[in-house]
DNA sequence: CTCCAGGATAGTG
DNA sequence: CACTATCATGGA
């Protein structure tokens, strides 16, 4: 077991975890079991340290996963020096958040089944996939199942697919794991410039605008890109006082507004406002 | 019971 | 173009 410990200060597992961009994780003993694709890790929190377990030769995998190679305080300080004051308290309350840098195709079909729905009911439909058509794994003395391959989605039936709980979104589901199969090759848009890649994700059966820049955020790392869902919607006008009225113009002002550092910043920004109204 | 959840699609004007 | 009814599911 390889141990990787890094400063608490810029890495809080549980607000990383649950801002929204990932599904796959659970509680256990004093921390949390991470699941990315077919890999695991262990994490959890000492004083002053965030400390991941995880086999050793997924050392360097899990590095990247967790963007440990990526300095947070310079993104951090901009953010509190902003002339916003939402920006600010957010930054201050989320300043341990990071963006992972999670596997693609999963992120892909992941975030498709986020359309229209909550977080609890996305993580349960991804969980129930991974279980009925994921491969059985294990982790030191614990199993867990891998996240399904394509060809085992192409496979299943829309009926099979459904007892998951997908409802009207298995349709997208099964045609996005078939053009997999026929090729489609999600990791390779990796090297097309931003627009380019956009385009692409937007050509997919069940991806619209949020879905695109949510994938493009948490897989393809294109830091500008400012997912715009009903939180940052409200944030928009009860914060930043905007008077635009579509999604797509609001994400285009964030991302024009804050550049390369939008995306971290709708990350603080969303786990502050869901954290504070309630 | 209604409403809504980190929306997208197909259809209409 | 812009606008909107509808989509399956479960929890509040």
């Amino acid at each position: 077991m390889e141990k990787i410990t890094f400063d608490k200060k810029f890495f809080n597992i549980k607000d990383t975890l649950t801002c929204g961009q990932v599904f796959r994780f659970v509680k256990y003993e004093n921390g949390y079991l991470v699941f990315s694709w077919d890999k695991c890790c262990y994490l959890y929190e000492t004083l002053d340290k965030t400390i991941i377990e995880c086999n050793v030769e997924d050392k360097e995998y899990f590095t990247n996963y967790f963007d440990l190679h990526t300095d947070y305080s310079s993104i951090y300080e901009s953010a509190i020096n902003s002339e916003y004051l939402m920006l600010k308290k957010s930054a201050e309350m989320g300043k341990g958040i990071r963006i992972l840098n999670q596997n693609k195709v999963e992120t892909v079909f992941s975030f498709i089944i986020s359309q229209n729905n909550n977080i609890p009911r996305i993580k349960s439909i991804i969980e129930k996939l991974c279980v009925k058509f994921g491969k059985l794994c294990c982790f030191d003395d614990k199993s867990y199942y891998a996240f399904p391959t394509p060809s085992a989605l192409a496979n299943a039936t829309l009926e099979e697919l459904k007892e998951t709980g997908l409802g009207y979104r298995a349709p997208f589901v099964k045609r996005l794991a078939e053009s997999i199969i026929s090729g489609f090759d999600i990791n390779g848009l990796s090297t097309l410039p931003a627009y380019a890649l956009k385009a692409t994700l937007l050509n997919i059966y069940g991806i619209g605008e949020k879905v695109a820049d949510c994938v493009m955020l948490f897989a393809y790392k294109k830091t500008d890109c400012f997912p715009v869902d009903t939180w940052m919607e409200k944030v928009y006008k009860e914060d930043f006082f905007g008077m635009l009225s579509n999604r797509k113009e609001m994400s285009k002002w964030f991302t024009e507004t804050f550049g390369n550092n939008a995306g971290y910043f709708q990350q603080y920004m969303f786990h502050y406002k869901r954290n504070i109204e309630k």
